[in-house]
DNA sequence: ACAAGATCGTATGCGAAACAGACGATTGGT
DNA sequence: ACCAATCGTCTGTTTCGCATACGATCTTGT
């Protein structure tokens, strides 16, 4: 069957190069879920639920689906996601005044405190993730991050859109 | 220093600030997996298979087990992403003649071809997805991803596994 | 050599999550 | 007033991770 190559080949050292850096964003993905949730113990649904939480202090967006859509989730996911918020007293759902088909998610004092809590057990959790690196790399890392996917999640959700996967659909012809 | 704009409050901007590592890697993650499930079409599973291939090809994995955690996936899942593997002629299952309960997992010529061809397309998706950094630029982040997740894949699967998630109930406690 | 315990791969069941489709409510345009 | 489009919700399907269990195999102790 001559199936059989030698461990290190021409292939292999590229299949190594090109693919790292989408096991190195898996990775570190991975180890930054994990330690967000057990800094943040039993918050409504774990990271997601911090992320959600954070967007919706940080940034003013008009509808669940903008919210959706910058965090890179369903629409039918922001749903009982919203609705355990707002269970928890944490967020509350008002009808956008402008456009009242469109539920607008604003977080509650409790909420705003509850993430600013959260914050800063996260940000240590952040330093323990990039361990490895130090001050200046770190700042580094955030920058090239921030500007690779674009601008700021609070600021304009059509540019965050381009590489959430939004104008995926539109850029591309078929599937 | 920071790319920390102006826009909110206290909370707003410690939210924001606090958040956007997890943010950028979750919105970059996406952006990877959308284009490389995008350049390489049929394949068995996906950007995953793909991902394992790369791992096959690229390191020296005794098991299945160490594929599985080196790629952060459960050995469940990875019995099945074999066999799809398999099935498809990239892969073949072999006994390991130092320890017979292991399966060792090695690539195909029409595997290793196949990669080789997908790597070149990974390629391109990737550098259109850094689309806005310049060279310098991803030359840093691939190589603070990579000091950050600790040695690359193929080579020391335990120090791969600190940042995986492994070791977190063995390391943390002092931490 | 034999028994006991640990490890690896596989099969199975359960719960969570993503995804697509459909529906009511609402908006804007004609 | 009608029609198309959008938003939020609901429902069903499929996938995925995870925990458990089991057979095969290795390791260790006696």
């Amino acid at each position: 069957m001559t199936t059989r190559a030698e461990p290190q080949t021409d292939a292999a050292t590229q299949a190594e190069g090109a693919d790292d850096l989408g096991w190195g964003l898996g990775a570190l993905l991975r180890g930054y879920r994990q330690r967000v949730t057990d800094a943040i113990g039993d918050f409504p649904h774990g990271a997601r639920g911090y992320q959600t939480m954070c967007a919706v202090v940080g940034g003013d967006h008009p509808s669940q689906l903008a919210l959706a859509r910058n965090l890179g989730i369903d629409k039918t996911v922001m749903t009982y996601l919203v609705d355990d918020l707002v269970e928890a007293g944490l967020v509350e759902r008002r009808p956008n005044p402008a456009d009242r088909r469109q539920r607008q998610v604003v977080a509650t004092d409790r909420g705003t405190r509850a993430v600013a809590e959260l914050c800063r057990r996260v940000d240590a959790a952040e330093n323990d993730l990039l361990g490895r690196l130090d001050g200046d790399e770190r700042a580094t890392l955030r920058r090239l991050l921030s500007k690779a996917t674009g601008p700021a999640p609070g600021h304009t959700a059509e540019a965050c859109a381009l590489v959430t996967g939004e104008a995926e659909e539109a850029d591309r012809p078929t599937e």
